[in-house]
DNA sequence: ATTTTAAGTTACATTTTGTAATAGATACGA
DNA sequence: TCGTATCTATTACAAAATGTAACTTAAAAT
């Protein structure tokens, strides 16, 4: 019972608060006022509610991108680091563009990178050139590759590194200086201003 | 040149659209007026944008929930599975409001599910009552467990089946004839009417 | 017992949105 | 090449939603 109250402390969930999660995906906009007259309260309430919600960092919109539709390729990285290296990956992919998760884990590997990439080749040159170059400390890693997104497929995209006017990479390369790149085996990186791929901002 | 192209038909990256899509997590709101007025456009344009991309099923505006907040315990779980099976497991666990993702991979497996579970003990009943017992033709296993959630981890929460009032689990069971839960060692599924842990809607 | 915090209310001025009619550009088949 | 769709954009105005501030109530904390 303590750990239920704990739990509504953070994040009651009423039919209020449902509602207004519920609403974002359901019509794509949040309507306090829709909202609120649906449940019997002001307007304001439902932007309070909604407003500390965030601004307690429990819950973020987002705006999702269907993988399906792109024919992007996904691929997940389980990884066995040791200490030292550990601790580096978060810091080293933080804002990389490519990857949508990166996680520590417990068991047969100790991290989990989810990536993407514009297609079979680039996963390959990503996994090369991007990750194999710049980690240190790897034991062990396995590679699983994502097979036909027949369903839709929504995950987050990371659009605040889509900018595409810095020299350098957020994992702190240079695309210029990359063989893959050079050879024109590599879009690059699409948060690099020599990025020329399907993300390119026009 | 032909492969960027087709990608822009499906999602053209402008200035503008990366400025719609970033304004929902900047903003927690996405106010037509403010974006038509910073790039010179009209609000209507920008409305029609966004509804299309919508429409058209490009991307999806969502609420990410921050597991990190929530003491919450995260799984993936790697599955090799049967030709028939494989078919299944779709099915079965789509509308599970315990799954996070759940897609096809090539490699040493063929199929991942992300999960959640309350605490480290229902990670292991839900393991077992809702999965080993629910699927066929598993060759082979392998369940990774998350560790601490340092950094803030934002994932998406499927509250169109936290209503509660079903009978039956969307996988097709009925909490109240399972042994886990008759127990006690498991809160139930948080889609049936049975459910009774930290997600229960008050 | 008093203060603080959390959650909600009303009222009104301001801002945003929806809608409809319309225009220009591009794509495309006959 | 002509005409027809289609896509993207515009303006203008009525309708609706939002932001804000001052206030209320209840519960929690000191």
């Amino acid at each position: 019972m303590d750990e239920i109250n704990k739990f509504k402390k953070i994040l009651k969930l009423d039919r209020i608060n449902l509602e207004i999660f519920r609403s974002l995906t359901k019509e794509g906009k949040i309507n306090y006022s829709k909202i609120g007259k649906e449940h019997g309260v002001s307007h304001v309430s439902i932007k309070n509610r909604y407003e500390n919600l965030i601004k307690r960092n429990i819950i973020k919109p987002n705006i999702l991108v269907n993988f399906s539709k792109l024919d992007f390729k996904l691929a997940i990285l389980l990884l066995e680091l040791e200490t030292e290296g550990y601790e580096r990956v978060k810091d080293t992919y933080f804002n990389c563009p490519r990857i949508i998760y990166s996680f520590n884990i417990i068991g047969e590997y100790n991290h989990v990178l989810v990536f993407f990439a514009e297609n079979l080749d680039m996963v390959e040159t990503i996994f090369n050139s991007c990750m194999l170059n710049n980690l240190k400390g790897v034991r062990k890693s396995n590679i699983l590759i994502f097979g036909s997104l027949s369903e839709n497929l929504f995950l987050p995209l990371n659009f605040n590194q889509l900018d595409q006017q810095n020299e350098n990479t957020p994992c702190g390369v240079c695309c210029k200086f990359c063989k893959s790149f050079i050879k024109g085996q590599c879009f690059g990186c699409p948060a690099s201003k020599y990025y020329n791929g399907p993300l390119k901002i026009t």
